[in-house]
DNA sequence: ATCATTCATGACACCGGTGTCTGACGCCAC
DNA sequence: GTGGCGTCAGACACCGGTGTCATGAATGAT
């Protein structure tokens, strides 16, 4: 280790050039030994690879990229900069990068400008992106997909539904998930049940309604619409929507909200108006984030497995790049766990 | 807009070449025009300009990375991948980054590796990086700043405290910033006041001491040993170093906490044993996390404005590259302010 | 009018890789 | 012995920019 790295500090950067004289081949010949050519003969591959070993050599990315018109850097796309869900997404695909020659670019945008797809075309094909990894709700966006199709640019969705061929996209059960929690709520005792949802257009949004609504309609318990509230994901919006809810009468006795930072509104407008949780009202929540074990009580909510999640999307499209032998064969579709915490208790016999 | 996409998208890339034979000129003059040579005629630029504006051509910047032997992007370099600041950091460096040319590249780094140095080493040299902004407690690491310099990489180093220059360090004051803080609670009327210090090592985690202690001695306050406990930065180690605050007799009327995860773990143990918020103890935090509205009460904390940091940093960085005319001139030093919110009052008059 | 000097531009090599095509070599069949 | 063929390696152009130096025109001095 030392020594490499003293070589590479002392003496100027190796070429393909000072490597092919070494070895006393042409620079093609490095090139297909780095580029793991079969035509190459067992002896020569051999010695040159063994010079490429003890000087440390390392082929310089810009000129790949440039030969080759394509670089070695993956663009992560996103519309929700300050979501705690960035940082495990960034996580997991650096993981799958990890030792290799791969770099992550990250690339907030925003959504509703109108210039969106310019911006994410200009980004893709200036910088000659190896791919993209778009995450929830610009991946539900067709119009990109296609975009990126045109541009020859690899890309792989992240979603909580099925949005396309299994090479394109990881996603997780969102609706099963939901289903499961409000089930838990069911076998608990509740029958008045409100949902905070997600907004509109979201297929998160909509994945987490339609579990919401299945598992009350399994156990044949009628669904009010007044038991139903928007949300935007936001907990300001989860305080606002709780309060419809509270309004009722009889109130519900569990709500779910369809993101942890909504089901913190709730759990904050509960307490304002002075009910206790989990005694008068459960509360189920949506990705278990920090912030569910940091609140009182801590919150119970559905887990997705984000991190994994973000290295099959980054596998998926540096899979056939690194090539180990075998095929990448990354899942497409994982499932969500709930997550039993205090928020959650059977409802106060009234 | 929609006009030249529609090229973009339907021609073939533009290079350097088409837009020179579509003008009449050398390539090498087209390059001077696009790199602001001052040696060119104004009938010729002009002429140039009006092609380039049409055609919407874009240099490719991977042939411009590997004749400059340097790449326009720049690296974050940081340790603590998890926390809610990295995200505000990311979106202020890339709000500085919007609208040039250069992107964005993240490295997670391993602090307690022992290759640290090597693998940061690889990446900028290998990247050819423009520069990096690098994040506590990495930028506190002067072996690496020494490094770095070698690598003729530009960089910036993110602090607590002045650590370089000017030109390489953007920096908030913490050390007054809770003096300010303990002086509040000082007015407020608590005399015993407990601290929970941030992990050994750490330069804010020493400063926000200093500042501590500072504002105690100040008001003539004596602070026995056993009022600072030793926290790591998390929600664990804020719950478990108070414990050892609460068993003292008398216990603090007050507690500030390094930072708000800790302070969250405060109020967290707090209330397990019974300790009513504000009324029996009041506690602030430093950072402004999301968090600290989520909590209840929501804490009082104090605010580092960390995207202007990250946005002065990256124009610290890029300054000299987009060179608008005056020289760019970001402050180095950045102050923080106090946020007061229900998690303090005046002791219990006891 | 002639020469020196400045200014604006172009020709050409170069950055460090990769793709294509050619050619040397060894092997086999005839 | 010769032709045909398959293997493997090298020569060379190319990716799309930038640096260096040379060149030609315009300007001013003599």
């Amino acid at each position: 280790m030392a020594k490499q790295n003293q070589d590479e500090g002392q003496t100027a950067k190796l070429t393909i050039n000072d490597i092919a004289s070494m070895a006393g081949v042409s620079k093609k010949t490095v090139s297909r030994v780095i580029n793991r050519s079969p035509l190459l003969n067992r002896e020569t591959r051999d010695k040159v690879e063994a010079i490429i070993r003890e000087t440390g050599y390392v082929p310089n990315p810009q000129a790949r990229a440039l030969a080759l018109g394509r670089n070695f850097l993956i663009g992560l796309v996103y519309d929700n900069p300050n979501a705690q869900m960035i940082l495990s997404m960034q996580r997991g695909v650096l993981e799958a990068l990890h030792g290799t020659e791969f770099e992550l670019v990250i690339r907030p945008v925003d959504r509703g400008s109108n210039q969106v797809m310019d911006d994410i075309r200009g980004f893709v094909s200036r910088q000659r992106l190896f791919g993209v990894v778009i995450l929830p709700p610009m991946s539900e966006n067709d119009a990109l997909a296609r975009m990126l199709d045109e541009e020859g640019c690899r890309y792989v969705r992240m979603g909580s539904a099925v949005l396309d061929d299994p090479e394109h996209m990881v996603a997780s059960n969102d609706r099963e998930a939901v289903a499961e929690a409000v089930r838990y709520l069911i076998a608990q005792g509740h029958r008045r049940i409100g949902l905070i949802a997600g907004p509109h257009g979201f297929r998160s949004a909509k994945e987490r309604r339609d579990g919401f609504e299945l598992a009350l309609a399994e156990a044949g318990i009628s669904l009010p619409r007044s038991l139903i509230a928007d949300g935007q994901y936001t907990f300001e919006s989860g305080q606002s929507a709780s309060e419809s809810l509270f309004d009722l009468s009889p109130r519900p006795t569990a709500i779910f909200a369809s993101n942890d930072e909504m089901a913190a509104g709730v759990l904050y407008a509960a307490r304002q108006r002075g009910i206790a949780v989990p005694e008068e009202l459960s509360i189920i929540g949506f990705d278990d984030t920090p912030l569910t074990t940091r609140v009182w009580p801590p919150l119970s909510t559905v887990r997705w497995p984000i991190v994994a999640m973000g290295r099959a999307a980054a596998l998926k499209l540096i899979g056939t790049a690194i090539g180990e032998g075998s095929e990448v064969n990354e899942p497409s579709m994982f499932s969500s766990t709930l997550i039993r915490r205090a928020s959650v208790a059977p409802p106060a016999s009234s």
